[in-house]
DNA sequence: TGACTCACG
DNA sequence: ACGTACGTGAGTCAG
């Protein structure tokens, strides 16, 4: 027979550590064991055991004193993320009909060791799968390891044999023992000789074969004299070491093999604690039935599939004879090329053709990924009408940290497993129905009707115009950076005194720290870090720092802007971003290939790539942006008297703001008061910390707080704000904004200091970034409508976060610009007026204002 | 693929 | 004792 005996405990741990955080709706932490679960699997499938045994490790009495212990050691107390997730996987397990095994004072590697000798004894074939190299001494004939990794997100297992040892450390399995009694094991409490290291204690042992022969040899003259004296001194700490580090084969455990042969699993208990764990595609994999108790929540009702149809003039009419539709596009090659309809006890496909267009864009539909839809009736000639449901963007609402939302991935999270078109159409109406009433129950439905829905055909819009690129000035701009970088280039190349690749900064902080030896900055993490802000304060050490912080500029605007924009200019002149609306966790919309939201601005020398960004001939662009929308946001919400009277006083915020803080007269404000007032109000919205504001201001850490401190007396209300907003926080587990979007904060439960003050900090942006985020979503679907409206031709292109940029007729100009203005203010009501700026200019760099 | 760097709000 | 602002996307290197 085949056994496998499994490390629970370290395999957790591998697992916890290499898969990202996972966490179910309400917050508990799953990613160990559904890591845990994810090896299992695979080593059960490789090595078809009989019988399986997972040993845990036993938490006595004494277990305080060994965290702390650990701690002192200087080890990871292991994290309580990790440990309430052990209960869990033993429960699955027993599920599973897999035998769990604990022995109070005992580690699981010697109940390993105990059945691993019993069953090699009794003849069987044993597998030992950990995540830990000690259990290498167990390896014999007939006892394989199988040492386990996750590594991202998936999991690699390496079969180690005693002819694998052999290879790899030249070592038999006692020799494994014999190396660790001589180089030690911190982690493990275990001393060896000191001095010696891993590659002292390999070659010993190559020159001796074992333990005994280095002591009894510790005399022999062909060993150095400092490594005779640490032998002689270390021997009895080697002696020690040698039975610390031997895996005890003789715990009180009933070894006898066949008592862990597998039992029956019970599938439905297990399929009932993966759905509470929301593995619901683990569920599907083990072809187990979806538990309809356990789904999020009840399970969807099948459309009773009697037929489909594919194509043909009577579906065609039987499908355009409604007024409505619930559809799903097929997509090629990322190319709608056909709908499927649901059509009560039916399934009609149909192909995407002319014909069909112009019947859809003329019905309200549910759909999945509606701005998919409309970018293809746009294509068609078409005018969209509005979905009134969108399965994705619901999903967004209700959880916005998700990696993405395929329709499949929806639906096996409401418990059903639909991988065909007929499938997913036969689950479709219910999972709208569904979705919706879980908006509904969070208040968010409002939030998707009259903000996300309408928004995605914006959106679509924007995409479909796009912005018209001038090719040929970024080609010549992009040869003109070229010339500059090759000659800093060079004189980089000079200054050090060898080539090397400038993009690397591995061989960059090689060059300046090491062979330079330039006082090599602070931080470090695989090697010392050699960003903007380090060079920046090398800037006088050397000449070369500032010949690199050129370079490094003028390359980005060479190959990020110039290369990159003008390969996504298509043939009708225009650049065609992607403005994806499920993508941040605040609610803003992003802009991807290329992303538009972030083309330079603030040097002089990339605000020249904007004059490239222009209007068609005839045309010109009208660009708006909100004045300190977020801190007018923030005013408003925390209700804080002082900072709402600082807006509605029409003098500049940040001057009022220094004024006030600093204790000086409004006309006395400096500019340097000013810049600093600024970086705090900044930092507010962000959740500040007094270190990175002393970093920012360049100031004392002292100094930092004490600005924090007189900014949150003056202005108290904000004070009180930011303590609300993360009690709420952590009494409801999410942050949300005025609209009502929410943002669900796993964070906050961690037992990680550092997480739990990120979790705080994005408590205190979140409501601030996202409102503003909602807000602007109002102001393009005012400023859309309006101008279709007004029967103008004007259309939006562009979002920047708190900017709107519109393409507009040169006729249009004036009255577009009064339009933007005036809906982007009306876009929200509060105690604080909206400010807009709006200006007229052929390119992006002359609207600019 | 992840780490680093840097562009934007 | 440690390492910080919040939110994105793209190009590059190195394993």
């Amino acid at each position: 027979m085949r056994f496998l005996f499994v490390d629970g405990k370290s395999l957790l741990n591998r697992a916890f550590y290499g898969i990202k955080v996972l966490t179910t709706r309400d917050g508990r932490f799953t990613n160990a064991v559904f890591g845990f679960l994810k090896t299992l699997q695979n080593l059960r499938d490789t090595v078809q055991p009989d019988g399986i045994a997972v040993a845990f490790d036993v938490h006595a009495p004494t277990f305080r004193h060994k965290m702390y212990d650990e701690y002192k050691a200087g080890r990871h107390a292991t994290p309580q993320e990790l440990l309430e997730q052990f209960p869990v996987a033993e429960s699955v397990l027993q599920k599973m009909g897999i035998h769990v095994l604990e022995c109070a004072g005992y580690e699981a590697d010697d109940l390993l060791g105990t059945l691993s000798l019993a069953a090699e004894q009794a003849g069987h074939v044993v597998y030992i799968a950990t995540g830990d190299r000690d259990a290498f001494q167990l390896v014999s004939e007939k006892t394989t390891v199988l040492l386990s990794a996750t590594r991202m997100g998936k999991s690699e297992t390496e079969w180690i044999t005693p002819l694998a040892l052999e290879e790899k450390y030249g070592l038999t399995p006692s020799g494994m023992i014999d190396l660790k009694a001589l180089m030690g094991d911190s982690s493990d409490h275990i001393p060896g000789v000191p001095g010696i290291g891993e590659k002292t204690a390999l070659s010993l042992l190559a020159q001796f074969g074992d333990l005994d022969t280095v002591l009894a040899h510790a005399d022999d003259p062909s060993l150095t004299a400092g490594l005779r004296k640490k032998l002689t001194e270390g021997k009895d700490s080697a002696l020690l070491s040698r039975e610390l580090g031997t895996i005890c084969r003789e715990a009180p455990i009933d070894a006898e093999p066949t008592k862990y042969a597998l039992l029956p699993v019970d599938r439905e208990a297990l399929a009932l604690a993966l759905a509470d764990l929301e593995f619901f595609k683990m569920i599907k994999e083990w072809e187990l039935d979806m538990p309809a108790a356990a789904a999020p929540t009840e399970q969807l009702s099948l459309m009773e599939l009697t037929e489909t149809t594919i194509g043909g003039a009577e579906c065609f009419d039987e499908v355009t004879a409604r007024t409505t539709a619930d559809l799903l596009p097929e997509l090629t090659d990322g190319k709608l090329t056909a709908l499927w309809f649901a059509l009560d006890g039916k399934c009609v496909k149909l192909p995407a053709d002319r014909r069909l267009a112009e019947w859809l864009a003329t019905v309200p539909v549910r759909t999945h990924d509606s701005k998919t839809l409309y970018r293809w009736l746009l294509e068609e000639g078409t005018t969209p009408t509005r979905a009134t449901f969108d399965t994705a963007l619901a999903a967004y609402l209700l959880n916005p940290l998700s990696s993405g939302y395929p329709l499949d991935r929806l639906l096996v999270e409401q418990g059903v497993s639909a991988e065909t078109p007929e499938q997913q159409i036969a689950a479709f109406p219910s999972l709208c129905d569904a979705l919706q009433k879980q908006l509904t129950a969070d208040g968010m439905l409002p939030l998707l009707e009259t903000v996300e829905l309408p928004l995605a055909l914006v959106l679509a819009e924007m995409e479909h115009r796009g912005f018209i690129a001038d090719g040929d000035g970024i080609r010549a701009f992009g040869e003109q950076l070229n010339d500059e970088v090759e000659t800093l280039t060079a004189e980089v190349y000079e200054l050090v005194g060898y080539e090397f690749n400038l993009n690397s900064p591995k061989q960059l902080g090689k060059a300046l720290f090491e062979d330079l030896e330039l006082p090599h900055g602070k931080k470090t993490k695989t090697g010392w870090s050699t960003n903007a802000d380090v060079l920046e304060k090398l800037r006088h050490d050397h000449p070369v720092v500032d010949k690199l912080l050129q370079y490094r500029s003028l390359a980005k605007l060479k190959s990020t802007y110039c290369d990159g924009l003008v390969k996504q200019i298509e043939a009708d002149g225009r650049i065609h971003s992607t403005f994806n609306q499920t993508e941040t966790r605040t609610g803003r919309i992003s802009s991807s290939e290329p992303n538009l939201q972030n083309i330079p601005v603030r040097s002089e020398r990339g605000r020249e790539m904007r004059r490239f960004f222009c209007a068609a001939d005839g045309w010109t662009l009208v660009d708006a942006d909100y004045s300190q929308i977020e801190l007018r946001v923030l005013a408003h919400m925390a209700n804080d008297e002082n900072m709402i009277a600082a807006f509605n006083s029409g003098t500049d915020v940040h001057r009022v703001t220094a004024s006030q803080v600093f204790g000086v007269p409004e006309d006395e404000v400096t500019s340097l008061l000013r810049s600093r007032a600024k970086a705090v109000n900044f930092g507010i919205v962000y959740g500040i910390g007094a270190h990175s504001l002393s970093e920012d201001l360049g100031v004392s850490y002292g100094e930092a707080k004490q600005y924090i401190e007189s900014y949150l007396a003056t202005y108290s209300g904000i004070a009180r704000f930011m303590d609300d907003l993360i009690e709420q926080a952590k009494k409801t587990g999410y942050a949300i904004t005025m609209a009502g979007r929410r943002r669900p904060l796993p964070e906050l439960r961690g037992s990680n200091a550092m997480t739990r003050a990120f979790g705080e900090r994005v408590a205190r942006n979140m409501p601030i970034q996202g409102t503003a985020a909602d807000i602007i979503k109002i102001a393009m679907i005012r400023v859309s409508d309006r101008l279709k409206a007004e029967g103008l031709q004007a259309r939006l292109i562009l979002q920047v976060h708190d900017e709107l940029i519109v393409e507009a007729p040169l006729a249009e100009a004036e009255q577009v610009r009064r339009l933007v203005e005036e809906e982007m203010a009306a876009a929200a009501t509060m105690q604080v007026a909206l400010s807009v700026d709006a200006h007229v200019g052929t390119t992006w760099y002359a609207a600019k204002g």
